[in-house]
RNA sequence: GCCCGGGUGGCGGAGUUGGUAGACGCGGUCGACUUAAAAUCGACUUCCCCGCAAGGGGAGCGCGAGUUCGAGUCUCGCCCCGGGCACCA
C-alpha cells in the first residue's frame, strides 16, 4: 500500500461526505420518535480572525461527541454559527479602514473553509451569524416581546463608561474596575439606558442551577454572582420625624448594637440631609470627591475609611435610640437599599469605620464558647451565638433573635423579612455601531414607541464613519435616524443605540433548530423537540456572562411561552485554555497558533487528534508543537500495518474472533481497549486516555506476531472503527480498504464481557507492604492457591524467612499483601 | 480575605471504589536497516546504593503529621501556582 498521504484521504472524503450529506440532520417530521433526538452544541466562535488552538480543541471535542453519538444511534444535530457583531471587529476596523460588514464576511469565509479542512462534521444548512438581518430581525422581535412584558426597560442610572471604548458596559463586563476587552479604567456616567429585568429571575436562575449538570465551579460562579442574601428591611426614620431611611441587613438579630448609621455619597438624600446646616460644604466636598473618583481607586484601594458626618440623626426603631448618620464610600448604592445601619461591635467594616472616627461599639451578641476580643467586638461566623443587651430579647439564641426581632419589627409596620441580591439588571444599551439596532423610536408625543413587527428588521445603515465619540454613530446617518413615529405619523428618531453582542448569543442555539423560519424566530415545536442543548462544550471564560443571559432568555421565552423548557443547556463541559509559550493563547498576545500549518504538514486528522492529546480537556494545556509529530506517528503506524495487513490476508472485516492461541490476548486487548475508549468518550470525557488506550491497541497489534491474521485484522478493524470520532478521514479510509463501506453508519464497536479478562493475572506480593515479587495465577484461582503461589516465590520467601505472618490480604485480581511478624 | 481548581520523571500527562506509581506521548541514549541521511523498527530512559550479570536493597507523587495490612488517592495542619469574587451590610 502507498504511504499515508492525509492531504489525498482527507480531501477524498470530505468531497464523499458533502456529496452525501451525511452531516446534515433533519428536524423530526410530526410523529417522528424524538426520543434520540440529541443536540451537540460547542458556543459559536467570534470572527475577529482566523481559529486557533483554542478553537480546534473546543471543536473538535464536540465533533467527538457529535460522531460517537451518531454511532450509537443517537440522531444528532451538530450547527454551527458565527457571533458576528462586536467590538472587535468595530476596533479592527477603524484602525484598518476596512468597513465591519466586510472584514466580518471575510473573517467568517475564511473560518468556515478552515471548519471544512478540519472534517468537522457541522450541519451547515444550520449555518447562521449574527450579523444578518435575517437574524437580527429575530433578535429585535425578541426584544420587543421582552419590552412588551416589562423585561426590557429605559432608565437614567449611573452606568460604568469606558473612556476608550466610548461606550457603557454591563457589570459583567468590568473586571477591578476595568474594561473587560480594553483594561482601561471604567468612569461612572448617568445615561438614560436600556435594561433587560433579569433581576426578577434571581431566584429562578440560582434554584434551576440544581436541575442542569454543569462544573461545581461554574454552578458556584453563577451563586455567588447571583449573590443572594435572605435578611430584613428594617426602617429607622429620620430625626424629621417623617423621612423613612430603610436599610438591608443579614443580622436583624444586631439591631440593639447599630451605633451609627452610613449612607452612601450616591444615595439620593445624601446631600440633602445637611442642606443649610454647617455640614453642608463637608457633605458636599465629599460627595463630589468620591464621585470623582475612578472605580478602580474606589474599589481595589486601600479599605482605609472615609465619610463625614451629616450632623442629622436617625431613629432605631428597635429601642427608639437616636444614632448618627454618616456618608462614607464603603456604603454601596447598587446594593440593598444604599444606607445601612452599623453594627461595630460585629461587622468588621463597621468596626473600623467607628475605630477611625471614635464611634461607640456595642456588643449585642455574644459566643456561647469562644473569645470575645477587646471591647466585646468579635466579627461572628457561627450560628451559635446568644444576645445580650438587647432589651426584651436578651438571652435569645441567634437565630431565634433573628425571627423574632423581624417579626416584632413586622407587626409594628418598621421592617420585613426580605431577600437582597448581588445581581444587577442587564444593562444592554451600546454607543456603537457594530451592533443589532435597538428596534423602538423616539416620539416628541408618544414617547417610546416600539417599532411594529412588519417593519423588522430595523436594518443596521450603512455608515462611513463609525469610529466612537460618546454617542453612537449611528445618530450620524440622519436620513436614518429621522423617521415618522409608527403611533402618531409625526416625526420621530429612531433609537441610535445597539445591543450588547450577548443579546445576539442569547438565543442563538434556539435559531439552530429552526435556522431558516420566516415568520418567526423559531417554531416552538422544533425547538421543544430538539432543546434543551444535551451536550455544550465552550470555554470557562463564559461561566458567568453568556451563560446566564443564556439561562435568562430561556426562561423569559418561556414565561412569555415561546419555548417549553426553563434551562438552554441540560449538560454543559467546560474545556481549559490553550496557552503557548507560557501564556493563554490569544490575538491580544499575539502568541496565537492557526491549526493551518499543522494540517497542512499533517492533516486534518493529525490535528484533531493531537489537539485532545494534549491533557485532561477541562484543564488549562500548554501547546507545543512537537508533539503534533507523535500523532501524525500513530496514523502512519495504523496505516501501514492495515496495509500489511491487507498483503497478509486480503479484505475482510471479521465480526468476531476466538481467543484462542498465541493471539489470544490480542482479541481479549481489543476488547478490553473498546470497553475502555467507550468508557472514556461516552462517559468520562477523558479523550487523552481514551486515544491512549488505541496506541496501547496498535502496539499490542506489532508485538503479537504470533497472533493469525483474523486475529490481527480484528484488532486493526476495531482499532480503525474506535478512531473514528477523532480521526474521521483515515478511518473511513482504512474501513473501505479493509472492505467495509461507510464506517459512518457503522454501530459502535461492543465489548463482549466474557472476554475483558485474561486467562491469567499477575499478582503483586508484597511483605509488609512492601512490594517483594509477583506470581501469575490462572484468573479463577481461589485465595488459597493464590497466597500459596504467593509464598512460594523465591524472593518473597526469603522476607518470609524467620517470621510469622499473622495476617493474609488478598485483593482479587490484583495483589496479596503478607503481614508477617 | 473568602470560594474553586492544581502541584506526580528532563517535558505534557496516566493512575476508575485506598491495592504493583510513572500508562500513553514528547525529548534523550544505544542498536538494526542504509554508501549516507531521512523514515521505520528494536532496547533503555524517576533517583541513589550493591552486583560482571541475572538480580537485589533503599528513597520517591509540594511540605509535616495521622488513619490503614497498604495512601498520589482518605483526615488534619501548612507552602506554592492558576482562576473566580472582593467594603454586597
Amino acid at each position: 500500500m502507498e504511504r499515508y498521504d492525509a492531504a489525498t484521504v482527507e480531501a477524498r472524503w470530505q468531497a464523499i461526505w458533502e456529496r452525501e450529506r451525511i452531516f446534515e440532520t433533519a428536524n423530526p417530521a410530526p410523529g417522528d420518535d424524538t426520543s434520540r433526538l440529541t443536540y451537540v452544541l460547542e458556543m459559536l466562535p467570534y470572527p475577529s480572525g482566523v481559529l486557533h488552538m483554542g478553537h480546534v480543541k473546543n471543536y473538535t471535542m464536540g465533533d467527538v461527541v457529535t460522531l460517537y453519538r451518531r454511532r450509537n444511534g443517537d440522531r444528532v444535530m451538530h450547527p454551527m454559527g458565527y457571533d458576528a457583531f462586536g467590538l472587535p471587529a468595530e476596533n479592527a476596523a477603524i484602525r484598518t479602514g476596512q468597513h465591519p460588514a466586510e472584514s466580518t464576511r471575510a473573517n467568517i469565509a475564511a473560518i468556515r473553509a478552515q471548519m471544512k479542512r478540519m472534517g468537522w462534521s457541522i450541519d451547515w444548512t444550520r449555518e447562521l451569524s449574527t450579523s444578518e438581518p435575517e437574524y437580527y430581525r429575530w433578535t429585535q422581535w425578541i426584544f420587543l416581546r421582552l419590552y412588551e412584558a416589562g423585561l426590557a426597560y429605559r432608565k437614567a442610572a449611573v452606568v460604568k463608561w469606558c473612556p476608550v471604548d466610548q461606550t457603557v458596559l454591563a457589570n459583567e463586563q468590568v473586571i477591578d474596575g476595568r474594561c473587560e476587552r480594553c483594561k482601561s479604567e471604567v468612569e461612572a456616567r448617568t445615561l438614560e439606558q436600556w435594561f433587560f429585568r433579569i433581576t426578577a429571575y434571581a431566584d429562578r436562575l440560582l434554584d434551576d442551577l440544581a436541575g442542569v449538570t454543569w462544573p461545581d465551579r461554574v454552578v458556584t460562579m453563577q451563586r455567588n454572582w447571583i449573590g443572594r442574601s435572605e435578611g430584613a428591611e428594617v426602617v429607622f426614620r429620620l430625626d424629621d420625624g417623617e423621612t423613612e431611611l430603610p436599610v438591608f441587613t443579614t443580622r436583624p438579630d444586631t439591631l440593639f448594637g447599630a451605633t451609627f448609621f452610613v449612607m452612601a455619597p450616591e444615595h439620593p438624600l445624601a446631600l440633602e440631609l445637611a442642606r443649610g446646616s454647617e455640614h453642608e460644604r463637608e457633605v458636599a466636598d465629599y460627595v463630589s470627591h468620591t464621585a470623582a473618583k475612578s472605580e478602580v481607586e474606589r474599589a481595589a484601594g486601600e479599605k482605609d475609611k472615609t465619610g463625614v458626618f451629616t450632623g442629622r440623626y436617625v431613629v432605631n426603631p428597635v429601642n427608639d435610640e437616636r444614632i448618627p448618620v454618616w456618608i462614607a464610600d464603603y456604603v454601596l448604592m447598587g446594593y440593598g437599599t444604599g444606607a445601612i445601619m452599623a453594627v461595630p461591635a460585629h461587622d468588621e467594616r463597621d468596626l473600623e469605620f467607628a475605630r477611625t472616627f471614635g464611634l461607640d461599639v456595642r456588643p449585642v451578641v455574644r459566643p456561647r464558647e469562644g473569645k470575645v476580643v477587646e471591647d466585646g467586638a468579635y466579627v461572628s461566623r457561627t450560628a451559635d451565638e446568644v444576645l445580650i443587651n438587647s432589651g426584651d430579647f436578651t438571652g435569645a439564641a441567634a437565630p431565634e433573635g433573628r425571627r423574632a426581632i423581624t417579626e416584632w419589627l413586622e407587626r409594628r409596620g418598621r421592617g420585613r423579612a426580605t431577600v437582597a441580591y448581588r445581581l444587577r439588571d442587564w444593562l444592554l444599551s451600546r454607543q456603537r455601531y457594530w451592533g443589532c439596532p435597538i428596534p423602538v423610536v423616539h416620539c416628541g408625543a408618544c414617547g417610546i414607541v416600539p417599532v411594529p413587527d412588519d417593519q423588522l428588521p430595523v436594518l443596521l445603515p450603512h455608515v462611513d464613519d463609525y469610529a466612537p465619540r460618546g454617542r453612537s454613530p449611528l445618530a450620524a446617518a440622519e436620513d436614518w435616524v429621522r423617521v415618522s413615529c409608527p403611533g402618531c405619523g409625526g416625526e420621530a428618531q429612531r433609537e441610535t443605540d445597539t445591543m450588547d453582542t450577548f443579546v445576539d448569543s442569547s438565543w442563538y442555539y434556539l435559531r439552530y433548530a429552526d435556522p431558516h423560519n420566516q415568520r418567526a424566530p423559531f417554531d416552538r415545536e422544533v425547538v421543544d423537540a430538539w432543546l434543551p442543548v444535551d451536550q455544550y462544550i465552550g470555554g470557562v471564560e463564559h461561566a458567568i456572562l453568556h451563560l446566564l443571559y443564556a439561562r435568562f432568555f430561556t426562561k423569559a421565552l418561556q414565561d412569555l411561552g415561546y419555548v417549553g423548557f426553563s434551562e438552554p443547556f441540560q449538560n454543559l463541559f467546560t474545556q481549559g485554555m490553550i496557552y503557548y509559550q507560557g501564556a493563554k493563547m490569544a490575538k491580544s498576545k499575539g502568541n496565537v497558533i492557526s491549526p493551518d500549518e499543522h494540517v497542512a504538514e499533517y492533516g486534518a486528522d493529525t490535528v484533531r487528534l493531537y489537539s485532545l492529546f494534549l491533557g485532561p480537556p477541562d484543564q488549562d494545556a500548554e501547546w507545543f508543537d512537537g508533539g503534533v509529530a507523535g500523532s501524525f506517528r500513530f496514523l502512519a503506524r495504523l496505516w501501514r500495518l492495515v496495509g500489511e495487513s491487507l498483503q497478509e490476508m486480503g479484505v475482510g472485516i471479521p465480526p468476531a474472533v476466538a481467543a484462542d492461541g498465541p493471539g489470544a490476548e490480542l482479541v481479549r486487548n481489543t476488547h478490553r481497549t473498546i470497553a475502555r475508549v467507550s468508557n472514556d468518550i461516552g462517559r468520562r470525557f477523558a479523550f487523552n486516555t481514551a486515544e491512549s488506550a488505541l496506541h496501547e491497541l496498535v502496539g499490542a497489534v506489532m508485538d503479537s506476531p504470533d497472533a493469525t491474521p483474523q486475529q490481527r485484522r480484528f484488532a486493526l478493524a476495531t482499532a480503525v472503527s474506535l478512531i473514528q470520532p477523532y480521526a474521521p478521514h483515515i478511518a473511513c479510509e482504512l474501513w473501505e480498504r479493509m472492505g467495509g463501506e461507510r464506517l459512518w453508519d457503522e454501530p459502535w464497536p461492543a465489548a463482549d464481557s466474557a472476554m475483558l479478562g485474561s486467562a491469567t493475572v499477575t499478582y503483586a506480593v508484597q511483605v509488609n507492604g512492601k512490594l517483594r515479587g509477583e506470581v501469575e495465577v490462572a484468573s479463577d484461582a481461589d485465595e488459597t492457591t493464590v497466597v500459596a503461589a504467593a509464598r512460594g516465590v523465591t524472593n518473597v520467601a526469603v522476607h518470609l524467612d524467620g517470621t510469622t505472618v499473622v495476617k493474609e490480604i488478598v485483593v482479587p485480581g490484583r495483589l496479596v499483601n503478607l503481614v508477617v511478624r
